[in-house]
DNA sequence: CGCTGTTTTGACAACGTTGTCATATTCACT
DNA sequence: AGTGAATATGACAACGTTGTCAAAACAGCG
């Protein structure tokens, strides 16, 4: 039982391929008579409009879909990033595909290669790869394309970013406001351009204060959480361990609270965290961390790639979404004396 | 500079359309002179393969893409179901359409119209709606159709569940176990199916102990964690307050938690709920739990649906995927006598 | 060298739709 | 009734690809 046809319901309707055409995309100059004989032959046989024929022949060859690709989906802030896209997409018409790279640039490659098959308008990327220039010949292809979180490298694109450098330095002046001299780092990879803009931060931080850095008190290239609590363990067993801890990211934050109360040093060494971690107002002590606003990174990536779609062609800009810090208790511990 | 078609590369090439095509899709009976010397043309031109046209031509008309609709991609469950199956589907050169239905009914209708329109050749859904015999229609004309989480009404599918009545009833008993006998029910929207039988699995508890339900006790249709909280307290201004409290929701569960502090009740009242909560294990107490498994849940909706597209005719099957009970201590607390 | 059988190649129609353009119909106006 | 303009309708090619089938090239053999 094959799908029904534009043809099938002209057939039905008693009239020509195209008039059905025309209804079927409500373009004007048909009578109303004919309409609603067409509409009722479209009822009856159950007709669905085949979006992909349309496609082939309709100008330009636009699809009405873009494609995301985000570290990993089942991360909160990539899900909340996804979500606001996705919706805005939605009310445009627009349909969205959605992979997870998983940090993995053979697959970023693969993905991109198959939305580029999929003839996708438009692509919001968080990068896994560090070299982007393979994007040069799908842009000159047609493909408008958006970098989110990351930017883009050997590459020329619109993208929206953190506040990363900055935003640590803050919570790390934050911590050296309430006295604290001894701050461990403790960060992603460090081939993770966040995680190394991060480190930055950190560095900025110390050097505004006349410090070095004590290479002892820098932990990178965490992999997860369980990773993050051997660390701190491992901090604590210094002969001279910190009096306060920056976790760079929410998987390390969750770790280092995990280690931290291993050690039952949750209540006497201070902590701040970059990204929101859930529930971090209900732990004891709770969470003082920057927090990103997911909805306004998808807003502005959305916002900037329908710019593009509908025909913008001024230089590509570069957005810097703030952090806010939120206070909760754990970055405001002091050390004792 | 438009995109180089498969008639280009003939051109460059200088052979014919049909012998590119048939080193594009990798079929035998070119020599290898002419095949490399297409390759080379392919390369230069930077010609990509147009799936959208390949498809229309291709048998059966199979687009090798399916859809998911889930209630949000950003609830950590959701996030975690679509992850699974979008890694499923990459493995089999599949591509995911994914959007968030917020339990909105209207919007699943929407969705599914769009996804016809684009020619998936499966759907993977968490329903909104309470009826999904418009569904006949789609199935009727190819899609294949997996239901997670929620079960179809008025139509036959294949369904992923999660054991709601009975993962509650065993929390009950567990509540009860420990001396409680004034249980409070928290849940979600009654209009949700799987939140009306987690409340089947609290009277059931009760029943085999032969304890009436107290409708003081009870508490639905929660949107949020606020609504939650508020719940809480006024629970706790009753007469006679319960002794523990059973949350059906993840969402639940953290607003109760904030009721429980602010009334600083946390560590006399007993709480276990029904899905895992981040970091609920760091809490304190921690959080006793019956948590689900995104991952099985994703597979086997991934393993169904990729069966059915395979050509798999057997009648339809319905699998209960069990849920966990995580034992951390707000679920042993006893009642003060 | 001609015959057969196999391999390689290409011409052409088809997939389901829309753009272009020509024709048929209707209507207002003289 | 006749004219011109406006409106409604349909025939046909085109979008970029693949399925079908026939033709060309080649190899092996007596």
């Amino acid at each position: 039982m094959p799908r029904p046809t534009i043809r099938d319901v002209a057939a039905l309707a008693g009239t020509s391929l195209k008039t059905v055409s025309r209804v079927v995309n409500g373009e004007p100059g048909v009578s109303d008579e004919l309409s609603s004989r067409v509409r009722a032959a479209i009822e009856r046989l159950g007709y669905r409009h085949n979006l992909t024929a349309s496609n082939l022949r309709r100008s330009g060859g636009k699809t009405r879909s873009v494609g995301i690709l985000v570290a990993n989906v089942s991360n909160p802030l990539d899900a909340a990033v996804h979500h606001t896209i996705e919706e805005m997409a939605s009310r445009r018409g627009i349909a969205v595909w959605a992979s997870s790279l998983d940090e993995n640039s053979t697959r970023e490659r693969q993905l991109v290669e198959s939305f580029a098959q999929r003839r996708v308008d438009g692509l919001i990327m968080m990068p896994a790869s560090h070299d982007h220039s393979y994007l040069v010949e799908e842009r000159r292809m047609g493909m408008s394309i958006v970098f989110v979180d990351r930017p883009p490298a050997f590459f020329d694109a619109d993208s929206v970013l953190v506040d990363n450098r900055f935003g640590t330095t803050r919570g790390v002046k934050h911590l050296m406001a309430h006295g604290h001299s001894r701050i461990a780092f403790l960060g992603d990879r460090r081939s993770i351009v966040t995680a190394a803009e991060r480190f930055r931060g950190y560095v900025d931080a110390l050097e505004s204060m006349d410090m070095a850095v004590d290479p002892q008190l820098v932990r990178q290239d965490i992999l997860d959480s369980e990773h993050a609590r051997d660390a701190v363990l491992g901090l604590l067993a210094l002969d001279e361990p910190p009096t306060a801890i920056y976790a760079a990211q929410n998987l390390v934050t969750i770790g280092v609270v995990r280690g931290l109360r291993e050690a039952a040093k949750h209540h006497e060494i201070a902590l701040v965290g970059f990204d929101d971690v859930p529930m971090g107002d209900l732990l004891e002590p709770s969470i003082t961390v920057l927090a990103q606003d997911p909805t306004a990174i998808g807003q502005q990536a959305a916002k900037t790639l329908f710019a593009r779609l509908d025909g913008d062609r001024s230089p590509t800009q570069t957005y810097i979404i703030p952090t806010t810090m939120i206070i909760r208790g754990s970055g405001e511990i002091r050390p004792r004396h």
